[in-house]
DNA sequence: ATGTGATACTGGTCCGACCAGTCTATGAGC
DNA sequence: GCTCATAGACTGGTCGGACCAGTATCACAT
């Protein structure tokens, strides 16, 4: 898996940003100094910086200096999760995405409950069962949880919700460790997908909601009780 | 405002892609080619595809031939403005969108209602007068109303959620025409962001949300019934 | 003190060569 | 006749060096 001269600059000058060390606003090292730096071709500099363009992370004006751009307006949500890997992110960041991940859970909840055939259902008491299972470890539960929030989206049909949740899920899974206390024994608690489920069986769409809001706010409370520590 | 050679390349390519002349799985034409074509240097060729590379939008292989990603799956939300501007994109997307918005602006009116400031609500309120003034042009009620979405959005303080909506508000704007009769008068209604105001003034979370949610319906419905003509 | 240039930067484009993977068609061996 | 290795003929990746085209700056003339 041996990256290319360009990839190892880009993703050098990634990291850069993303950890703090080029704010934005920062110019960066023009590309003559940058090639002679990495000791490569200036080409190789500019497919990087090219790249990193791409990736909105910079703004590059002819004749000028090329400046890092404000994250997530610049580059949009897509660097969230690199964002996140990391490190270096203010950790409100974190409630604002469980935030999201409530919302998201409780409307696609609410959706199902008038969407889902009976397959559907059986398809998520499946899952259910899984995550009920006393002796699954936090890491396997952590990715049945997403699982389960992958089926509920899937079931809404909605492609659009299905990208952003997706992104959602990579932010979550790029850096497990971060998250996978919540899935310790005594933290987390099926419950609320049990009632979700039943309550999509019964094609009740606030109670389905409801659960998997109050699934996303337990998740939250954990979340900010860990990181006192 | 004078396109680099580069920049023409790509956003060439680029629409190919978007508007469906090139499909996912196809080959892009080799890097010579492609100069040969445009005629220019193969640099510039490079470049371009760096660029689109950052994009997510294409998968460049050594030794193979650079192939179209899947357009929402490789690059992203991020990619959608494009996809809605450059056209050829399935018309039930904008079903989805009409749901995104409708349950992003559900839940900020809900968040709003319980962390309005007097402030806030006087602002709201003022958006809301001008929503109301019978002489306004839709083109005017249009930008009025993602400028109520954005106050709303702001007042959540979720600044993921601020971009994701920007992202939402830049795919509405990008083609006003396409939405723009959505506020013509006997379509548009006022109504709904008048409950919204004074059921978060009065902090009635769930009216609030209702309220906001029947708007994104409405506009669900009227835009529909746009594209049957 | 204030413009206004020359100049020394910045990035943009070109050329042509060569390296490094991948793909395929050809033909030797079975 | 079929299989499989291998030699090209592709693909993209890197190099270096020249030159064009904008920007920024600072010394100098006003």
């Amino acid at each position: 898996m041996s990256l290319t001269v360009a990839e190892r600059i880009a993703d050098s000058l990634k990291a850069a940003i993303m950890k703090g060390r080029l704010k934005p606003g920062d110019a960066l090292p023009s590309e003559r100094e940058l090639a002679e730096r990495y000791d490569v071709n200036r080409s190789s500099v500019r497919e990087a910086v090219k790249r990193l363009q791409g990736w909105g992370l910079v703004q590059v004006k002819h004749g000028g200096a090329t400046r890092v751009r404000d994250l997530l307006i610049g580059a949009g949500l897509n660097v969230l999760p690199s964002l996140v890997e990391l490190g270096n992110v203010d950790p409100g960041i974190f409630r604002e995405l469980h935030e999201l991940r409530g919302m998201l859970l409780g409307w696609c909840a609410e959706r199902a409950a008038s969407l889902a055939t009976p397959a559907d259902v059986a398809n998520l008491e499946a899952l259910v069962e899984k995550l009920a299972d006393p002796k699954a470890k936090p890491q396997a539960l952590q990715v049945l949880d997403y699982d389960f929030f992958d089926a509920l989206v899937a079931l809404t049909g909605n492609r659009l919700l299905a990208v952003f949740s997706s992104l959602v899920r990579d932010v979550y899974l790029r850096t497990p460790e971060r998250f996978v206390s919540l899935y310790r024994r005594g933290v987390f608690d099926v419950g609320n997908h049990e009632k979700a489920v039943s309550a999509i069986r019964s094609k009740n769409a606030r109670a389905a909601g409801d659960a998997m809001r109050a699934h996303a706010a337990t998740a939250l409370k954990a979340h900010e009780k860990e990181q006192q520590k």
